[in-house]
DNA sequence: CCACTTATTAAAGGAACTTTGTTTAATAAG
DNA sequence: CTTATTAAACAAAGTTCCTTTAATAAGTGG
């Protein structure tokens, strides 16, 4: 029996040869290289357990397919001086879109996530789908051309957008009118045919605290974003849950947990003021009226939260929101509610990437997409500094 | 540089050895058996796709190991009769013990999970901590003598118990007020060293619905367990989500949810009637009082259910719990209760396992446990029908 | 220029898999 | 009772990939 056809030209083969072991072998030196930043052959092959000659070997085909790159050898030091290499991170790009209601945020990384460029504008709420969309396409278009990198040097698309999402396209979005039933990953794709991935913001937000921000330690978390919108990320064993129809987190629907009206009701106790922006500005520099609608707007959310974390048992509580960092204005008074409500009480944190959560988020997702064929098994646990 | 050392004659290797990949074929061939149950070496070959010699040597390696055992060959059929073999089943054994507070279950099951022994013993809800011990050790002796397996036979043991587990310990039980502080894996551990798994019975219920109850084709999922206490589990991604402090699906804390107080509401109801089974049975024979009450009890159910369905939005809600079948009573107003709540409308099952769920799980985490080293990443899905 | 250190290159040896060809053990037909 | 047919078991050869060992190359410091 030919088991092991030769197709044209190429081995193509099924189970157990030695190939698979390559297979294997590879994506190990791979990740090494990817976690540990430049090395020398020797220390790669510390660190994976593969015999020098063989990293070699498999180095030499990542040079070969600049996958990896090769670095002047480190001056100093004993000895002959070592080859060192590197995993080449600025062999491609990807970009993270966040389109909320107030502002478009495009985050440019390179392979390795190391941002290269990040582009804020403004928009207003009212913004038509064609022209929010437009915004979105030129912000992009500006980041590559601004930092130099060809079109053709993006590999992967990460979009964060309000509403629920499914399959690239906005089943359902409350907030922006006329997004419902957009096909956002169809509309974000470029000439050239690069994937996009759809996700919702609060979900990005939630796998951006977890790669970079403050849930990088625990495996399970719950991220709450408060804003003009509450809404809620879940981390389970240190992978995003979406749910059965992407709803988890989703509390807003039963009003029974305020979550729906808390923003409304926000802007109510303060006539007059703006929007909520301006309500918490007001509180931040000591305004009574408005540090007392904080106090209701943090008590509305910690009915929802405490059913949340009742039903999730998450190691960490994080508060975020793009609302000119609201989440330290909240955290201490939801702190205190949730101590009351489930005991005992959890770890409750501030975000730690600000606005810029839900575009981080994007890059992380757009990054496993590009890499999805060099690490089957996931990005490694990078070397690089949370900026 | 010597690598992979020669440790008391045994070689030990770290890498990526040739024989990674007789292991990871291994399991391959192995796990191939133990889900298609008696196989021929040609069979084998084929969903493995491996090479026939190979899974010759592989196999021939098993049998030595005693792993897997040949059978007679299939008489019928033209050409030379192929030798058959299969996973050795019944070389191992596991229990899986469900100690609650009216009775304690005893299931004893080999490698397959195929049920050889149940046992049922009633107990006093009153009973203290060393006797309800008595009546599960004694339960197991007797399971074990009944269908003629040895002692030494059994490879791991799985207990169920209420309240707060943690590392083999009850941290917190409220049901029984003395199994609190109790090191329960401790306290049945047999002669010989068997490893013991103990789990939350909420969680097991959980389990054992996945793997043969009504939660089968779902990966995400809650187990709803309505009885003297009302508690649930939490599916995710195919596997149970304990939480941080092996808390989730703990609602009862928060009294707005209205779990902690139902059963003894739904008693208050009946005055006269002795206990929960009883005002379940009365409602099943068409009692008015008793239908109303436990109409109201659905309703406490459903408040807290809703919450746990937004948080984690799971394919399936599926009811169960100990008493008298008492699922099919509830499913239908909790059915329609939840579809006023959270739209769209959950499917809402009823358990397949009735009060058999506990002791079910607790058979799979011992399962688990007894083939860890056979199958590295979980039990394959079997072939056994579910009883 | 020489000793020393560390990296690279080359060659040999072994494990595990696949392919190919031969032998064995059944059944069915003449 | 013998012979053809069929499919499994056995055996041998070849390939890939990894490891070990030994030899060579390229630096530094005295």
């Amino acid at each position: 029996m030919l088991r092991n056809a030769n197709v044209k030209g190429v081995q193509v083969r099924r189970g157990g040869d030695p190939s698979r072991l390559r297979r294997l072998n590879s994506t190990d030196v791979l990740a090494a290289l990817y976690a540990q930043g430049p090395c020398t052959l020797t220390e790669v092959s510390a660190v994976t357990g593969l015999s020098r000659p063989t990293v070699e070997d498999v180095v030499e085909d990542f040079v070969r397919d600049r996958i990896v790159r090769e670095l002047p050898p480190e001056p100093g030091g004993t000895g002959r001086p070592a080859r060192r290499f590197r995993f080449g991170a600025d062999e491609g790009f990807v970009a993270g879109i966040d389109i909320g209601v107030h502002k478009v945020l495009v985050i440019l990384a390179n392979l390795e996530g190391e941002v290269r460029e990040v582009r804020r504008s403004t928009v207003d709420p009212d913004l038509g789908r064609p022209e929010r969309l437009a915004v979105a396409r030129t912000a992009l278009a500006r980041c590559l051309d601004d930092s130099g990198v060809a079109p053709s040097r993006l590999r992967a698309i990460g979009a964060g957008t309000p509403g629920v999402v499914h399959d690239g396209a906005v089943t359902l979005c409350t907030v922006l009118p006329d997004w419902t039933g957009l096909d956002l990953g169809r509309a974000l794709m470029t000439e050239s045919p690069v994937p996009v991935v759809v996700e919702n913001d609060a979900n990005l937000a939630t796998i951006a605290e977890h790669w970079r921000g403050a849930a990088q330690d625990v495996r399970d978390a719950v991220c709450v974003l408060a804003g003009n919108r509450v809404a809620a990320g879940v981390l389970i064993g240190g992978r995003l849950h979406r749910g059965h129809r992407g709803g988890a987190g989703e509390l807003g629907l039963l009003p029974a947990l305020r979550w729906e009206e808390a923003p409304d009701r926000l802007l109510a106790a303060c006539p007059g003021t703006g929007d909520l922006a301006a309500v918490f500005a007001a509180a931040r520099s000591g305004d009574a009226r408005a540090t007392a609608a904080v106090d209701g707007f943090t008590d509305d959310l910690a009915t929802g939260t405490a059913a949340l974390l009742l039903a999730v048992d998450p190691a960490v509580v994080v508060v975020g929101g793009g609302l000119s960092r609201a989440g330290d204005l909240i955290a201490g008074g939801l702190r205190e509610r949730l101590a009351a409500l489930c005991p005992p009480p959890p770890e409750v944190r501030v975000s730690a990437l600000g606005d810029e959560a839900v575009a981080t988020g994007a890059i992380r997702v757009a990054l496993e997409r590009a890499t999805e064929d060099l690490f089957p098994d996931g990005l490694p646990v990078g070397s690089l500094p949370p900026r």
